[in-house]
DNA sequence: TGTAACTCCCCTCCG
DNA sequence: GGGAGTTACA
């Protein structure tokens, strides 16, 4: 299908140096590196060099003349992709940088604006982020009437789950209510019309939410003029973390690589952790029957643990239930078991992380090369105090993001508005900031406007309740105002400092705090000061939201600033550290007390723990205390059990350790701040 | 009739 | 903190 045009060019332009892949890889890797066409699966044990071996395999295309703009890398985040595109640059020279990467959605996005005109879907359209759908599906499910009558009916978010989860697993919806929602099979009727006016609100509206990005790329591709025009542009498609794919990205895949099959995906089984998404750990062993003749390749040598790592993380997987990766083996031979530390509560579980980082630290491991590890965000709220109170730099990824603060929405919800008159859920919230107006005339003025399609005009004409006239007033002409001056030419932030002339009153009127919800504002306008245009900024951080405070800082240089790294276990995917401390290894908490009574969800769980023990080179550290505090029971009360996971036989496999300070005054707990949320949102969000 | 203020309850993981 | 549900007030 390539145009042999398009070789010509690469060999003569780029020129890429030959290497000697063979001395830098070993022989698995080098097999999988250069590979020739054809379909190929590596099955990628954690730390055995899937990344390097991606990136030698892109770069051996590059030297073997395939074109860089003709490969697609699709990655789990933006950043992966990055980094690989990165180090392929330096592998071969410049080429590397016209190669398509970035995660699935991203490119979805990329090819739905270039040929979904052809396909009746409007290039201007909006993309919702979860909670903006589930907004939607209110609406939907206000307009036909459920909102009052049926006390059971399920939340917006239970109907957006079932939604999506149909959507990204081809299950019906009847299936999945019997399985995960027995009590709403009643309504699966129900279920359908909300989700025909949904799918018919979003059309209208022009707005596409993440399981539209996927459905339609996935549409697109099986529609026989345009799939095979969109098909036609990479010759090799390269997809990581394989593992944690569902059945519709398989199916885009099959669209997209259907015709010259050289597809390479990379990952390994015992690291699927995102089933919540739909993917299932089955779609990495359906490959060679959904691609015929597949090549497959594993890598087990583990570069990055110790052996006595490997031990424990070997034993705690080997008891997952259905496995087909096979253990993993290093030559790091040396280092201690990992610890298992005993702790009285979750203050000594912090003062023990705390001192023993502080110790690591000593021994000259950065700050930068330990990260703590926990199952849910609000775990780690106790330690983010103690570090905040002892001055200890930390960066937190994954939990709250900066984007779902009500505040962020809010000024979001002006310029959507701005990009897409049609965007009824931003409508909504906006209107209803105003004073006086509520949810009733929020709706009758979207529907005047609806009438007068959607005209900004419509808005001005419209007569508010008394009260709120004057709100109304500014509101109009403001968005009128900005209306007239055409977006572009980094203008982004100037448009948020005039709706802020506006929001900033309300915000102050609605929140007792502000002073950390207005520098969360200015934060916006700096990430606003690197797009072009107001459709760039708003799908930018649709897509690839902000995970931590760092992707917030003002200019590049954090890079140097040591500190340590917070994070959930989903976040910590395809990371690795010198230290590594996992919290709360307690039944209840990880696993979570909601994944005790499936087995499937159980076994998630685990394969959840053995990423988080696998992120370690050389330290780890598992805690648990004893006791904790429950907001419910307003005491503290016996944990009743360790994790369920650390049984006698992976526990052979770890040292006992318990704190020194617990000893010397078991019952005395060192005096610790209160819990402060705001503290801590300000920590997280405010500047520096 | 609609809005605002109040209470109670629940907190997962992510593009 | 925030959503859902309820009540008090204009």
């Amino acid at each position: 299908m390539a145009d042999p045009k398009v070789y010509d060019r690469a060999t003569t332009i780029d020129a890429p140096q030959a290497r000697d892949f063979a001395q830098e890889l070993n022989p698995e890797q080098h097999a999988a590196a250069t590979f020739g066409n054809g379909p190929l699966l590596i099955v990628a044990g954690a730390g055995t060099g899937k990344t390097r071996t991606l990136v030698y395999r892109v770069a051996h295309l590059l030297q073997s003349g395939v074109s860089a703009e003709r490969i697609l890398l699709l990655t789990f985040t933006r950043r992966a992709a990055q980094e690989m595109l990165g180090r392929a640059v330096q592998l071969v020279g410049g080429t590397s940088r016209q190669v398509h990467g970035g995660t699935f959605h991203g490119t979805a996005h990329r090819l739905l604006r270039r040929f979904g005109p052809a396909a009746g879907l409007a290039g201007d359209f909006t993309i919702m982020d979860q909670g903006d759908a589930a907004d939607l599906l209110q609406l939907s499910r206000a307009q036909l009437g459920y909102g009052d009558a049926k006390k059971r009916f399920p939340r917006k978010e239970t109907l957006h789950y079932v939604y999506s989860r149909h959507v990204n697993t081809e299950v019906p919806v009847a299936g999945i209510l019997a399985e995960e929602f027995p009590r709403f099979v009643e309504f699966e009727a129900d279920f359908a019309r909300i989700y025909a006016d949904f799918t018919q609100r979003k059309a209208e509206r022009n707005l596409v939410d993440y399981d539209d990005l996927l459905v339609f790329w996935c549409l697109l591709l099986e529609h026989p003029a345009i799939g095979s025009k969109i098909a036609a542009l990479y010759d090799h498609v390269l997809v990581d973390e394989y593992q944690d794919t569902n059945i519709l990205q398989a199916r885009i895949l099959r669209g997209l690589c259907g015709e010259h099959r050289n597809i390479t995906v990379v990952g390994d089984d015992a690291q699927s952790i995102y089933s919540f998404r739909g993917a299932s750990f089955r779609n990495i062993l359906e490959f060679p029957r959904e691609f015929p003749g597949t090549t497959m390749i594993a890598l087990e040598q583990n570069y990055r643990s110790t052996q006595p790592i490997l031990d424990t993380s070997n034993t705690l997987i080997s008891r997952a239930s259905e496995r087909f990766t096979k253990n993993l083996w290093t030559h790091r031979q040396g280092g201690e078991p990992p610890w298992l530390v005993t702790t009285n509560d979750e203050q000594q579980q912090t003062r023990f992380v705390v001192e023993r980082l502080l110790e690591l630290h000593e021994e000259g491991i950065p700050l930068r090369e330990m990260a703590v590890l926990f199952r849910a965000a609000y775990m780690s709220a106790d330690l983010e105090i103690e570090l905040t109170n002892r001055k200890i730099p930390f960066e937190k990824w994954g939990g709250l993001k900066f984007l779902e603060a009500a505040h962020v929405k809010d000024v979001l919800a002006f310029l959507r508005v701005l990009e897409n008159p049609r965007d009824e859920v931003s409508w909504f919230r906006l209107l209803q900031l105003l004073p006086g107006i509520g949810e009733s005339t929020a709706r009758s003025a979207i529907a005047a406007m609806a009438e007068s399609a959607w005209a900004l005009e419509a808005f001005e004409r419209f007569p508010p309740p008394p009260r709120a006239r004057q709100a109304h007033a500014r509101l109009a002409e403001l968005l009128m105002q900005l209306r007239l001056r055409p977006s572009g030419g980094n203008e982004v932030a100037a448009d948020i400092t005039r709706i802020r002339v506006l929001y900033d009153d309300i915000l102050r009127e609605r929140y007792d705090r502000v002073e950390p919800r207005l520098s969360d504002l200015d934060q916006l306008q700096v990430i606003a000061g690197g797009y072009p245009d107001r459709g760039a900024f708003l799908a930018a951080i649709a897509l690839e939201p902000p995970q931590g405070t760092q992707d917030l800082a003002v200019g590049g240089t954090d890079d140097e600033q040591d500190a340590l790294i917070l994070s959930t276990v989903h976040s910590a995917k395809g990371k690795e550290w010198d230290a590594v401390f996992l919290l709360w290894a307690v039944d209840g908490w990880f696993p979570m007390a909601r994944a005790l009574g499936d087995e499937d969800e159980l076994e998630e769980e685990r394969r959840l723990m053995y990423v988080a023990m696998t992120r370690a080179r050389d330290h780890l550290a598992v805690t648990y205390p004893l006791n904790a505090y429950s907001t419910r029971r307003g005491s503290d009360y016996t944990i009743d059990q360790l994790s369920r996971f650390l049984d006698p036989g992976v526990r052979d496999t770890m040292q006992r350790v318990v704190p020194k300070f617990q000893d010397e005054s078991p019952m005395t707990v060192e005096p610790v701040a209160p819990l402060d949320l705001r503290e801590l949102m300000k920590k997280r969000f405010g500047p520096g």
